[in-house]
DNA sequence: CATGAATGAGCCTTCATTCAT
DNA sequence: TATGAATGAAGGCTCATTCAT
């Protein structure tokens, strides 16, 4: 159903609408939640509600596509940066810090507990969270058996810690989201030290 | 209309009705955030809707005297532990801790957005989160003074980070939220440390 | 949860909406099926939708209680019909023609696809109808048995063609709808003479 | 604009879609009803909306067509039925059991209401349903002089009778619906002996 | 020309608030 | 006074119709 996993190819510019669509939902789904209004939603991405329905059968399709999306980037995002740290902790650092991109962390903050409802009932969403979790407990491991990191808390719970302090602040604007975030950050990559 | 600011004196009764709806609307709240429906938060304090709206005229004032409570227990709380403990960052420590009870820090985590968007407009909570913000500040600044703490991020910022990180996690059990909460603030203590 | 198997008792006036309901939406129905619109469902009965949905959980409800109730009234007049009337062919001339008033055979004609669609969900339906089919087919087989109908139909056939010859004709004005239905039904009469 | 009126004439491909619409819709129909969706309609037929669209320009068009050639294959047979039977009484029930077909019965089941609500406003459908009740009714005159049949019912009212027992029971399979249709007619047929 | 995407009006349902008991 | 019923406005979703590919 998702445009990699298969379903029938889209004309062109339905495939351009889905992308907006998903690219929009997920910026105002950071701001209001998974409940932000379907005609909003729509709104945001500049398209009718009637295209928003014929592109995501219902809110939960379309809430799924955009998590979906969400993890795609973030499992790349962390096999890069994987990949160009040597050390552990210098690598975990570098995914918390990729986890204050808006785009991830404010996203994910949203989605906690959407995803804890219904990312069992879900293979492919399943799958994707995990490699993310895997990435991300491994590099934690491997951090922890550095000596660098603190050992009383796990990769599964550094992640919830982030999705929480990450969550967008709307009475903020977005600079001071975005620096406040960063602080927040900053103090927790401090108390994670070992 | 509070009973401290002079309504006219309620019944016994009706005053008893009063406190259970504050108590039980807070408990919903910290679940479900400021918007829980009015009937359920009737419900969840064993009255009936009629009862609710004839103490608080609309989910406005509900909110509004749910959260003074809240900050007056807060205050309370905070003159206590700043009287008891003779070092800043021992005090500091310990009102974190205080933050971390699910009736202050959960419910403050679900009260966040939207005492952003209506303290400025209500002068007895602007006193009090005034008040309690006076208390935490001081305290902060004396534990910075003792060099115990980080000097890079305030009084404010820390307050937000901990409504933040204390959010109750509905889709984990009552238990399991307390330990995660813990968890969490230690890792920012740890954090916070100078 | 109908008013006779239980369910917490009603309040006098949330009883009579109740009834007012059962009674204003069959009339709807029979005119315009069990699809019309929610809000002229509630109209014709003189509430507001959000009565008729506090009433009624949603439509399938409602149309559920419709025919219930129905059933109910069918079940009385075939019990009575069938004990004033000696003779097995002179019982089923008075059902069928019980199955002529508009309360019974244009809601059944409305009805037939939605009950041959739910009534497997539902026991009491499935009770209900049971009851009135048993009721049905004995009087056939009686009137069979005295050699005066014929053999080549049953009780089932025969309540389908009825519910087919009772369904109103929306273009026809009411007095017309009368005069055409008990003609039909005399003619059927006629045709099931043995 | 219908093919035998004179609109355009169409390319062969156009024309050859033309009647796989109507025969596709006509169909569907039969089953749910003149408000089947347009999309079904057109899926039905084999062809896109828009080309369902291209053809006929609105649900109210495709109805009428549709309603025109069901007319046409009616008149049709009708005139080959007086010709073939010399008595009135059996060309009276050839005609009845030809409305047996579904692409008849079922379909003017139907369309009963359509009809009723639209014949008016349309010359072409008025003629057509006036020639085929003409011979529907002058065989039923004959059949009444002949005195086989009874005489407190005219043809327009037999013609609505078939209608209602000739309509399709979407809740029972094809084969069942051609029995239990014949079977009601078989029993219309006994009941309008004279 | 054929297709299927985009649009927006309409009906279903929920829920904040008011009112009758 | 406490209760729960009644109301209507708001948001979700479907589908007739129009339009771009």
């Amino acid at each position: 159903m998702t445009s990699t996993t298969g379903g029938p190819r889209l004309r062109a510019d339905a495939e351009r609408n889905r992308q907006r669509i998903i690219a929009g939902a997920g910026e105002l789904i950071r701001e209001r939640g998974p409940d932000a209004p379907m005609e909003e939603l729509a709104q945001r991405s500049g398209v009718g509600v009637g295209t928003l329905y014929r592109r995501f059968p219902d809110r939960h399709r379309l809430v799924r596509e955009v998590a979906v999306d969400m993890f795609r980037r973030a499992v790349d995002a962390a096999t890069t940066a994987v990949a160009a740290q040597p050390q552990g902790w210098s690598a975990l650092v570098c995914l918390i810090r990729f986890c204050g991109e808006p785009e991830i962390g404010a996203l994910s903050g949203a989605l906690r507990g959407w995803l804890a409802e219904h990312r069992d009932d879900d293979a492919e969403l399943r799958g994707l969270t995990a490699t993310w979790l895997g990435h991300f407990e491994s590099v934690v491991h491997k951090a922890q058996s550095e000596g660098a990191m603190r050992t009383d808390i796990d990769g599964v719970e550094v992640l919830r810690l982030i999705s929480l302090v990450t969550c967008r602040m709307p009475e903020l604007p977005a600079k001071a989201n975005r620096e406040a975030t960063a602080r927040y950050l900053d103090v927790i990559i401090d108390g994670l030290r070992g």
